[in-house]
DNA sequence: ATAAAATGAACGAGCGCTCGGTCAAATTTT
DNA sequence: AAAATTTGACCGAGCGCTCGTTCATTTTAT
């Protein structure tokens, strides 16, 4: 990164759990953005074990010591990738939770059918390289995962015994949030055969239909 | 491998895809089989990386010359890995496959979750892994993918139109099948959150009204 | 005696990460 | 306001090490 001018310091609350050399928070938070930005790239074309750090470096305009000024290890890096793929699902789920009828449900759906198209390959890469972080991470990840699934169980019991819709009970409304989740993230995976018959419309159609299918027999 | 007595020749098919040093093609099915059973291990407990062709070696007892006198690179075992692995779901399930009744195709599912299950760590050893092949074999392995997946494709083709079961058009025969692939492995990525809720068995009969559901629905 | 198979020391490319040092900007002193 | 000092972001050569692979040699089988 050319040198530039020191921003003025502020409050701006940066990511504590990983650890940094760099005393401007504000400047940490900016340039991990820009380092986190490149590496997902890297990642998704290279994986993990074939990126370099030298590589990552490069693409982001750092070079290795100024990197590692930013980001203790490259784990820590893989860690910050993962969270902000999760955050970035979530977020754009989240903002679709509002109603309490069956058509926001299916919209909610829709939109998260959306997010897996669209992010195919970030939710490839989550699935590859979880395996590779450091225990204590891998399981805030796993926990992540669970709030996006948790996020169609909510909706599901906030919708549940209302107007025509069926009472669930709360096991159930768990694994229809987990098949929601799943049937999503398989689009995802397996896109490259899927495309051949159907337009993710159509595809999220009929999923729509097994789902609804799925809570309306339970009546 | 400890020096034992070498066995008679024999004509028995050796996999020709993957070259090897050894002439003698029943040592090589032989060895292999040994050397792969030993990897799968290791590959499940640490991983592809972590894994190093001279842990393998030692697993196995052999040598890491003998090792690479029956195999000519760690990605070669990698694909014969990933090819076993597949080898041993579809005949679990291929041999399930006969009748043409709900209740087959409810035992088939049935014995699907259930492999899944017993073989967890190999489905997620697949997933994980997969991006590691070289273009070529990677290709091969997600056509093994789609075959399983066919199984029950197929399967539903035999029964649709059939007494009492709906006549299903190809697109939702196909949807079907990847929902039943999916959903199983599903209990493999997510058991050690569904089991706190669920036994297999009851997470097996709920899928598979599921899954019937989404079937008669189309009735 | 000859071929086949097994051996393991040696190789070297490549990796993550460190650390002594540089320099522009900010701050303090004069 | 000019000079002196301090700060901290930035730099990149290089260290220490790992790991997949090779091959000259030895051992075993025919």
């Amino acid at each position: 990164m050319p040198r530039t001018q020191r921003p003025k310091k502020n409050t701006a609350v940066t990511d504590h759990e990983v650890p940094t050399q760099i005393k401007n928070p504000e400047l940490v938070r900016e340039r991990r953005r820009h380092i986190i930005d490149s590496t997902v790239k890297l990642f998704i074309e290279h994986g993990y074990h074939k990126t370099t750090t030298r590589m990552i470096a490069k693409a982001a305009q750092f070079s290795i010591g100024s990197l590692y000024e930013y980001v203790s290890s490259k784990e820590d890096l893989l860690y910050l990738v993962c969270k902000t793929i999760h955050e970035e699902v979530q977020d754009a789920v989240e903002d679709a939770v509002s109603g309490t009828t069956t058509e926001q449900l299916t919209e909610m759906i829709r939109r998260y059918f959306e997010v897996c198209d669209k992010m195919s390959d970030h939710i490839l890469l989550m699935y590859q390289v979880t395996q590779f972080l450091p225990a204590k991470w891998k399981k805030r990840v796993l926990v992540n995962e669970l709030n996006i699934t948790d996020i169609f169980v909510q909706s599901l019991a906030r919708l549940s015994g209302q107007d025509n819709f069926p009472t669930l009970d709360p096991e159930t409304r768990d694994l229809i949030g987990h098949d929601i989740s799943v049937l999503g993230q398989m689009w995802a995976f397996r896109r490259w055969h899927f495309s051949k018959q159907y337009t993710l419309e159509q595809y999220t159609a009929l999923q729509i239909d097994f789902i609804l299918g799925q809570i309306f027999q339970k009546k």
